[in-house]
DNA sequence: TTCATGTGCTTAGTCTATCAAGCGCCGCTA
DNA sequence: TAGCGGCGCTTGATAGACTAAGCACATGAA
């Protein structure tokens, strides 16, 4: 009951690292999470990386997200969205009203202003 | 720097817990997550709470669960397929970055709720 | 040989999500 | 009036994600 060799998320995220051959210090530089904790992942002693890093991951290692979000144990979206029959809140971005379209409009404003600034 | 009160996500949830009329405590005792920690997601005191909490909430509230990940600021699966009818409100714009679509998308989700609670 | 650099790994510490316990405030009903 | 049960909220403690620093081993030059 001690040893966790087996994290299925950590070998799988292993053999996408070694396919790529990249080194744990690649990794670290190209997404910027530590070594340490890619080594700690790998080997299973993180349980659940948060979908962050797991989409960081997924992009350099070119795997899908939808993956290791579900061999971390996260809910997937796409899984149960459809077997509860919840009302989208966007429907799509589709209809989207004049005051919203404004707001959005204003907010994204925002956004960039904001993103000038810092950095 | 920030002591943001303001957590778009904490008062879309707040607003989708008082839709269905439901206490903290009737919540706590429905999905098991303590009703100190969901007041404290509602007044936006913790930021990013679990997808696995995300998803039993959007559940028993009918939300959709992605809006909650986007909400969260967790990354969401890309649902290629509406890649193509992007929305055409943001041209003017010129290029949307996934990260500012995401965030807008995020805020649409939160003005529609205020409008819900409003109504 | 010696030095330099790259590798995976360990450890100590920080930060934050999460819970158990308990507070004070209401609206009841006896 | 007292008392009860539900309400939102605060606080202290715990667990686990995540990092910085450094260790031990390997390879390969000078």
């Amino acid at each position: 009951m001690n040893e966790n060799t087996n994290s299925i998320l950590g070998e799988f995220l292993q053999s996408a690292r070694e396919a790529k051959k990249l080194s744990l210090r690649a990794v670290e530089k190209a997404v910027g999470v530590s070594n340490a904790y890619l080594s700690q992942v790998e080997s299973g002693k993180i349980k659940q990386p948060s979908p962050t890093i797991l989409h960081k991951l997924s992009e350099l290692y070119e795997v899908a997200y939808n993956d290791l979000l579900s061999l971390a144990g996260h809910p997937v979206p796409d899984d149960d969205s459809r077997e509860s029959n919840a009302p989208r809140v966007f429907d799509r971005f589709g209809d989207i009203s004049k005051d919203e379209e404004q707001e959005l409009v204003a907010y994204l404003a925002f956004l960039r202003a904001r993103k000038g600034r810092n950095e």
